[in-house]
DNA sequence: TATTAGCACTCGATGATGGAGAGTGCTAAA
DNA sequence: TTTAGCACTCTCCATCATCGAGTGCTAATA
């Protein structure tokens, strides 16, 4: 559909512009990449084209710039001749991240800041999403008269604590019974599935008899209720650096984007499904604040079961050969750091 | 120092520019609070008010703008006639706090999100100060092979949990021994001191003895390392509505300030020591990319001891009022949380 | 037939020009 | 002491001309 020396200046036009986010002209594509033609010639190339879709002209007597469309078919050019992963880049991840063999949440927060240093963009993490996680164990401790700590490990690596209110009777040795209870019951099932069986154990009777397994009920109630997932999000000054952002509506279309968490949650969460990393390139986000934004995501599993995911976010001209080689390693890494349990 | 009819011009002006943004002229103090003066009698006051430096005029032909030292002498009259603590508001934020008696982080991590959505300008709080906080009980626990969970409570109200890693022999029975000794050893003391206390033991050669004691002063090692407080802003998007910051430079002074969570953390641990609530407008920031911006900032406390602080950022045109009054509520409500233990 | 040189044309960016309007300072009258 | 009146200043905005980068088209060329 395209012949070898349309992609070849397809491919250093959109070169160019993610250097600079000029539109290229005709004679620019000549001087960088000296195909023996002359620029008339270049721009016939252009104007085909632009026929087709790949490129577009701000204004007549400008030059040119990628679409979405010729974004797409350089990345798909990509994926088909490179290896995505570049091992110097893949050590550098490994030296950076080893340090923190914290629990998950942890580990993606510093990720979401690795994302962005590297990449200079925005670097996004959402951690695993909790109804879904499998409880490993619990620990009940009783710090304050009448609060109790609970402490969640799921076999996702979250490790997550709640503070609740407790009968300030309750001592120690019975938290641990009903910790114990807890674990016996429902260690190796879903918070999603203790929930539902909770609120049917509520609504038995059999529960007035025994008060401990009551409260023990109780308790799963309050620490399995539902809550949203953890979004990290750096490099919003490292973006604002770009040319690209130099206008004032163009900032905040960018901060309406990142600023709801619930909408980046529900967004990654919605690409989790598919394994691997995917790009999105302007207007192929689903999100309308982000048809003018590009954004390489991908999952980091549990097993063979994606469980949360990693992106970055950049302006359609983005380094998508760089920003994919880090995404994709970032999950990767993490995938395995998840693994060696 | 200032007669009474040029204070009230004085007064007249800030308010009208914290309404907007413009410079106010005369003409317009007259409408909006009638003194019964003309417009070029004001013109004089106001003339009389530049020289003695509580205002600025952008350019001849412009208004008057209020300076730093205007806005301080305002800030100082409100402190002087109104009731800081406003009761209405008061409940409100009790509502909302109520809901989270969670862990000191989770709290300050809504508060943040409440001093904006509250003031529209930008909430930060940041956690009590590790190194200085109290141990209260720790506790271990084994939750993968090679790895321990190690869960710290702190008087303050700090929850905190750290993965280590460990020997895989080392059972959950002997990780209680274990924590028993450090809580027997350790607890009522600062992290500080526990710390200092680590270091000199590991110095010594009786260690080797005793298995468990050197295995449990290798843990506090790793525990009780310094690590930096959290730091929660909110409220970017809300900031970036105001006309104050329509132009992209502002934009980007604003996050060099705010990104870098380091210095704001020495920032406001350079203030927590003054109690109350602090004023610093414009010039009188400590920190340079925070000149032409105010922060309304307060700590709250530990008994009698502050030991961390909540702010609100906004341009120097910010209403003070209802800041301070903010600040200083949300302040108050920690504060009392954590008495009631 | 494919390529290229030449050229007219288009359009944004830049800078100069010239009111319009808001606000001031000054002067003189009340 | 206050105020009306007025000249003055300076920003803002629209208009206009110029410049230059880049294009599309045509005709010449390999």
């Amino acid at each position: 559909m395209l012949d070898e020396r349309s992609k070849s200046v397809l491919l250093a036009v959109i070169q160019c512009h993610i250097n600079s986010p000029e539109p290229v002209g005709s004679r620019a594509v000549t001087k960088k990449y000296p195909f023996g033609l002359s620029p008339a010639t270049i721009r016939n190339i252009m104007s085909d084209l632009e026929e087709m879709g790949f490129l577009a002209q701000p204004h007549t007597s400008a030059g040119r710039v990628p679409t979405d469309l010729g974004y797409r078919y350089y990345v798909d050019t990509l994926k088909d001749n490179n290896p995505l992963i570049n091992n110097e880049l893949v050590s550098e991840l490994n030296n950076k991240l080893e340090v923190i063999r914290q629990d998950i949440n942890t580990v993606l927060d510093e990720a979401s800041r690795m994302l962005s240093s590297l990449s200079h963009y925005i670097g996004i993490s959402v951690s695993p999403n909790e109804a879904t996680s499998t409880l490993s164990k619990i620990e009940l401790i009783k710090y304050r008269e009448n609060q109790l700590a609970v402490i969640m490990f799921t076999d996702e690596g979250i490790i997550k604590n709640k503070v609740i209110a407790i009968d300030p009777e309750l001592s120690q040795s019975n938290l641990n019974r009903i910790a114990e209870y807890i674990n016996a019951q429902h260690a190796g099932h879903t918070v999603e599935e203790i929930k539902e069986k909770v609120i049917n154990d509520l609504s038995q009777d059999r529960l007035r008899c025994d008060d401990l397994i009551s409260q023990a009920v109780r308790i799963c109630r309050d620490v399995f209720s539902s809550s949203p997932g953890n979004v990290y999000v750096s490099g919003l000054s490292e973006v604002l650096q770009l040319p690209d952002f130099c206008d004032i509506d163009k900032i905040k279309e960018l901060l309406r984007a990142i600023e709801d968490k619930h909408i980046i949650l529900r967004l990654l969460d919605q690409v989790s499904d598919a394994a691997g990393t995917q790009i999105f390139i302007g207007s192929e986000n689903p999100l309308e604040e982000m048809k003018k934004l590009s954004m390489v995501v991908s999952t980091y599993r549990e097993g063979s079961r994606p469980i949360g995911a990693i992106a970055i976010i950049g302006p359609t001209r983005m380094n998508y050969q760089q920003a994919i080689t880090i995404v994709a390693s970032t999950a990767n890494y993490i995938t395995d750091m998840l693994s060696n349990k």
